[in-house]
DNA sequence: TAAGTTGTTGTAAAAACTTGCAATAAGGAT
DNA sequence: ATCCTTATTGCAAGTTTTTACAACAACTTA
């Protein structure tokens, strides 16, 4: 659980706060394989810091979104999911089965280079939920 | 109303059916301009099909995104937007003011065809939402 | 054009998510 | 150490989305 204290000065730096509930859900997210829905996080976190409450998870997964600390991701049913940031991947999820395999983020680098010259948008850098079909899938 | 009607032989040749219901919500997105949420939809919807009811538009939503003849695409806040397919293309929306442009998609033809040679997943024609900043917001 | 099959809907209730606001406590200043 | 400021939380209530199941009605067949 002390893990999660070596983000304390990241947000001391931009007048955010340390607290107990952070701690907790960054906790949790450090140390799961894989992303988590809001649900899954309190359970899991409620262990540690006894007392949290859903609302601030919720809140506290849109912050730490915000802030880039963590990074949300679509799940084939249209949920958010979150995990840690850092390890630039993005998703294919299959539409039959839900399996899903990682894209290297160096697939897209030039795509989203594309896209900011075409937009003029800048700083484009979400994480993308693709959907297809699996080699499994296809065989039936 | 009636133009929804073109799609009953689309629906009876897959073992589906047409309805009140859904015949309301086809029209609905046949005649938005952009892409709606379920309760825009429902309340639209509602004045052509009395009687409609929430879970029904969630459902209709879900059952045309699945057969392909609407596409849901998630808005800024993450939540599910629908809008009716063909002229197929992305968006981008800004992180900061929400506002959003169109991608044309064979911008991402080639990614798509990459993605595929790279997974063994076949199939992927998602609808994508890219989040950045646009050229307004980056002035402030 | 009537009857049967089964895809669809409404109802009711639950689960998931959001909001407003007063109370709390983290961290800087004294 | 203690006080102050204000970011953050918990509470309570709201809204949105989902689920289970019985009733219904769209289409097929005769």
């Amino acid at each position: 659980m002390t893990c999660a204290l070596e983000y304390a000065p990241q947000l001391r730096a931009r007048g955010y706060r340390m607290t107990p509930q952070r701690m907790a859900i960054l906790h949790v997210l450090r140390h799961a394989e894989t992303h988590l829905s809001p649900a899954e996080i309190y359970k899991k976190a409620r262990l540690e810091a006894p007392g949290l409450t859903e609302p601030t998870v919720y809140r506290t997964l849109e912050f730490l979104a915000d802030i880039a600390l963590v990074r949300p991701s679509f799940s084939s049913s249209g949920h958010l999911t979150y995990e840690m940031a850092g390890n630039d991947h993005h998703h294919i999820v299959c539409r039959d089965c839900g399996g899903e395999v990682e894209v290297e983020h160096t697939l897209l680098e030039s795509l989203y280079r594309l896209l900011e010259t075409t937009s003029g948008y800048r700083s484009i850098n979400s994480h993308v939920t693709f959907f297809g079909v699996c080699p499994n899938c296809q065989a039936k």
